[in-house]
DNA sequence: ACAAATTGACACGACTCGTATCAGACCGTA
DNA sequence: TACGGTCTGATACGAGTCGTGTCAATTTGT
């Protein structure tokens, strides 16, 4: 009966007004840095040290090339890039796009889906972080809160660490 | 590349196995019970009080009773019954309905996305009062993490209140 | 008794998503 | 400079999804 247009996933651009969820920028889900971002590409192919350019990743995801560019378009993804523009994935793109994978192919969510529940880890790790700054002077919530947070990652059962 | 078939909303019974993330009965969002819109419709149809027939139901949420059905049999509504086998929706059934047709019609996702985000809501919800519970003797450390709590349903911008 | 509900099946149009291909331009290296 | 790979942008296809609609046969509520 009421069947409206609603800004479907196919029509959203990176650039413009809308993105639902504000997500932060901070787009991996695991804040410990391991120090990455690329550095010295010498090698014959571009690919040092776990950043790759998008054929050897789309190789080493068993995925289209055109895929992780639609990924990256539609803002699920965003990938370093060389002086020049050529995309470069490092291992925690690698990852991301397999959490992404993992939550459509096997729990079914669109793309739209997907979307919504990478805010909603990013949100959850921001709160997570948040709530122990502020309980900074009594170890003892510090604990329960923790404890209680892992559960709740725990209950998405993510094929993620954290 | 990889194109496996995995477990697409349309195969999903709510009898067997697999059910994503295991959600608990709790189902509503917002138990501030805010004396919803719609008001006494004194009818010759099946109604009282806040309770309606799926056609009724239909009606006021302006949506065809199939949808209602198959949302059902997806499990993402569990609408009480007659001592016969008539579908009786609650009010707080019809704000669930709401708030899914928000999650697709607005947000995009679908019913697989819908599935799981109802499931992070309830986890949500229920780790927080979880942590209100440990946290009985500490009651500054409850007001953050409510404070924060609330901080993380706000980010999932939700039409609904908490 | 009768209207309206039930289940189950099937089908439709519009949309999604991964994949594929094309053109023309640019990048990185030899 | 030449050449292969990547870039952007567009278009297209098959298979799947989703809301809606209809049909038949049965059951429920007044």
């Amino acid at each position: 009966m009421s069947q409206q247009h609603r800004p479907r996933m196919e029509d959203r651009r990176v650039t413009p007004g809308w993105m639902p969820p504000p997500r932060p920028e901070n787009t991996d889900l695991s804040p410990t840095q391991p120090a990455d971002t690329e550095e010295a590409d010498r090698d014959a192919v571009l690919e040092v040290q776990g950043v790759y350019i998008i054929s050897v990743a789309a190789r080493i995801l068993d995925m289209h090339p055109q895929t992780l560019r639609k990924y990256e378009r539609l803002g699920l993804i965003n990938p370093g890039r060389t002086i020049g523009m050529l995309r470069l994935y490092s291992t925690e793109d690698i990852r991301k796009v397999r959490l992404i994978r993992y939550l459509s192919d096997e729990l079914g969510l669109n793309l739209a889906g997907v979307q919504f529940a990478l805010a909603a880890f990013d949100n959850m790790s921001t709160i997570k972080q948040r709530i122990n700054g502020r309980l900074e002077g009594i170890p003892a919530a510090q604990q329960v809160v923790q404890e209680e947070m892992n559960l709740l990652f725990d209950s998405l059962n993510l094929p993620v660490g954290r």
